[in-house]
DNA sequence: CCTAATGTATAGTGAACACTACAGATACCA
DNA sequence: TGGTATCTGTAGTGTTCACTATACATTAGG
């Protein structure tokens, strides 16, 4: 594997690319390419809506890119990262808490006119039935991460004391889960953040409780 | 509008075709179709996808369809109508049973080998994303009346007194629409029927019970 | 200045798409 | 048997798809 033209490595290595410099910025490009199939969908995009968004010709965006594969993974990379980063998360003191934390946000997110309605993952995911092997391996990957990121945090939960010993955390992260895929396909059909918010407060009432109050403990343990 | 040529009208009419006969069965096609059609989504099926599993040439499917579109609409309302009748629902004596029935229903339909995975409306409404108005059109307002046919069930719990008076059944019947809707694309991703069946038995869990025993009615009511 | 290296723009490539013209086949009715 | 109506199979139609060959523009090093 030989990087066609990314950029200049580094900024101590002084490599001094010689020939006519890229006349647009390569990120803000990415960036509307991931808005595109936000939108649109890997398949629903054609090399055509992608140079007309990006502000750029077809070679271009091959000398830059690769082709339409490798943009979109990179675009849904580049969707991950920032959702990872935006996204409030385990910051929270109690697993419960951090659930319903990262639902309520969701619901805010998936309904956002400031982007395409839904998760750009989950839209993806229903949408690449009949593409390449290697995108639907990583956009699997992507969503079994987002389920054991969920169970994770469970288990820090049940770790910390703030979830009931007897926990299934895998079960309660599918559960989550499902919502959560469910929500986005719900935005995406138009439901209003209200119907979204009231959805995840009737959600969160499955959360286990304690069956009496046998041990008060709580473990304050720093993040 | 003028009918290209679906079928003879009744049989008491007697309208005698008088070319040459249909060499295929049109239902058994539509049948092959519409597999096709929830395999790969609408625009994910091309011609010659349909044409190879219906056996037939393009003009006979025009013929007998119309155009892709057309077929894609009838192949809709025949898998709605299909669900519609095979699926358990309002015979239960309560609510609840209705709903739980339903959903455990869909769990192991959504995981069944014996045809594609996940919802054909779910997989449609995800994959339909630049398809023409009308087929939007109506792939919405199968999801509203299914959305609907809950939210109806539920109020007649509330009618009958099986289900608490201050029940919102809007919000319930969001909460379980949104949780069916991620049920399907979880079971496209590869989940299994226990893990469908285990979120079933979560999402029960919310729902509302009497605060106390006032009345212990059960109207039993005709289909 | 010239040469080399790289990016950009025009204008295509072959393939796949939804769809159809046309001729031959097969039915009914006279 | 002939006329007409419908269906079937072959072989296309023009369009759009992802992608690129080629020539020109713009930089750095000499």
């Amino acid at each position: 594997m030989k990087k066609t033209s990314s950029k200049p490595p580094a900024p101590g290595k002084a490599p001094k690319p010689r020939g006519r410099p890229r006349s647009f910025d390569r990120e803000q490009a990415l960036g509307q390419a991931m808005e595109v199939f936000w939108k649109k969908g890997f398949e629903g995009t054609s090399l055509c809506d992608l140079t007309e968004a990006m502000g750029i010709n077809p070679p271009s965006l091959y000398a830059a890119f690769g082709d339409k594969e490798s943009l979109f993974l990179e675009a849904v990379e580049r969707y991950a990262t920032q959702r990872g980063e935006t996204c409030p998360y385990c910051e929270e003191p109690t697993a419960r808490q951090a659930i319903e934390k990262l639902l309520t946000y969701m619901a805010g997110e998936l309904t956002s006119s400031a982007h395409p309605r839904g998760c750009m993952m989950v839209m993806a995911a229903a949408t690449s039935g009949g593409s390449s092997e290697k995108l639907q391996a990583v956009l699997t990957a992507q969503r079994m991460s987002s389920r054991a990121r969920l169970k994770a945090r469970i288990e820090e939960g049940i770790r910390d004391g703030d979830v009931p010993a007897g926990t299934d955390a895998g079960a309660l992260a599918d559960f989550y889960s499902t919502l959560m895929t469910g929500m986005s396909l719900q935005a995406r059909d138009g439901a209003t953040r209200k119907a979204l918010i009231a959805t995840v407060a009737t959600a969160m009432q499955v959360w286990p409780v304690k069956p009496k109050a046998p041990a008060r403990r709580r473990v304050a343990q720093a993040a």
